[in-house]
DNA sequence: ACCCAGGCGGGCG
DNA sequence: CGCCCGCATGGG
């Protein structure tokens, strides 16, 4: 097992995997080291002062993998500034200082966000590591998340055995859909408007998890969820308590954070989610 | 026991 | 359109 370090600035390893994001629904992070497997490589990676220090098998890929995934090569400095336009998302970065938006396979994060809807994050997590047990390809390290062909076998009754409830159809649908008449990888040069409205041609998927698989699956910073937590936050925060409807939201969230309100939703979220009594 | 969860599809007015 | 309801399941 091979071993390096990297020195990244502004990077917490801990809330980037904790904050409701694709890795954290499956990867392991017991005793502060994250641990996983993708393309036949274990990764593990571990903070402590401000150095990341990474093991695999294949450092090269390691390094390539983690500085993708947490997408250490971001300009974190400029996006803060872009994206502090008042009092509470200072206040939400400064608390969550180094949290990241995570770049993920797209497939993972369509399937992790499916899973998602009225749901919460422990199930969601126990329903991940169940489809991954299930379906997984097995590696000299482990089980890897099940790719499109992995599932191809897969009935209605297998996902409902692995927790997902109603959402089982609505897997069945994706896993033809994307195997048949839509290449996930053809969406990666598309801008987020064209990518959120061909995802949503899956049932199942609607606007907040095709903004996710945009956002954490393409990495298309304007991307911009609105979740529960984001509209009660926003509503709370923004409005005095008032309903506002999504469009609403939409709107004033790509005025106010623009091309980095994907960054926003997330200090945002994790914000909400931990502190929203007294934001 | 009861409520709710990183929503969405479908039906109704 | 906008609004509202049901949905499977299990953690708190």
């Amino acid at each position: 097992m091979a071993q390096a370090m990297l020195k990244p600035k502004d990077f917490n390893l801990k809330y980037s995997f904790e904050s409701g994001q694709p890795l954290g629904f499956y990867a392991d992070f017991s005793g502060s080291a994250l641990s996983y497997n993708m393309r036949s490589h274990t990764v593990q990676a571990r903070q402590d002062a401000g150095v990341l220090n990474l093991k695999s098998d294949s450092i090269l890929f390691a390094k390539a993998e983690v500085s993708s995934r947490f997408r250490l090569s971001d300009n974190m400095e400029r996006i803060y500034n872009e994206i502090s336009t008042d009092r509470f998302m200072e206040q939400s970065i400064q608390k969550y200082r180094g949290l990241r938006v995570t770049l993920n396979d797209p497939w993972e994060t369509l399937v992790v966000f499916i899973i998602s809807q009225n749901n919460n994050i422990k199930r969601i997590r126990n329903s991940t590591l169940r489809l991954i047990e299930t379906f997984g390809r097995a590696t000299r390290f482990g089980k890897e998340f099940p790719s499109i062909a992995d599932f191809s076998g897969a009935a209605e009754s297998d996902f409902k055995a692995a927790g997902l409830g109603f959402r089982s159809r609505y897997m069945v649908h994706a896993v033809d859909y994307c195997a048949n008449n839509l290449d996930l990888r053809m969406l990666k040069n598309k801008d987020s408007c064209s990518i959120k409205q061909e995802l949503m041609q899956i049932t199942g998927v609607g606007g907040k998890i095709a903004d996710c698989v945009a956002l954490m699956g393409y990495g298309r910073l304007e991307a911009f969820p609105i979740d529960v937590w984001i509209k009660r936050a926003l509503e709370k925060v923004y409005f005095r308590g008032d309903a506002m409807s999504m469009d609403r939201l939409q709107d004033f969230a790509m005025d106010k954070w623009g091309k980095y309100a994907g960054y926003a939703q997330q200090y945002l979220y994790w914000n909400a989610r931990n502190n929203f009594s007294t934001i």
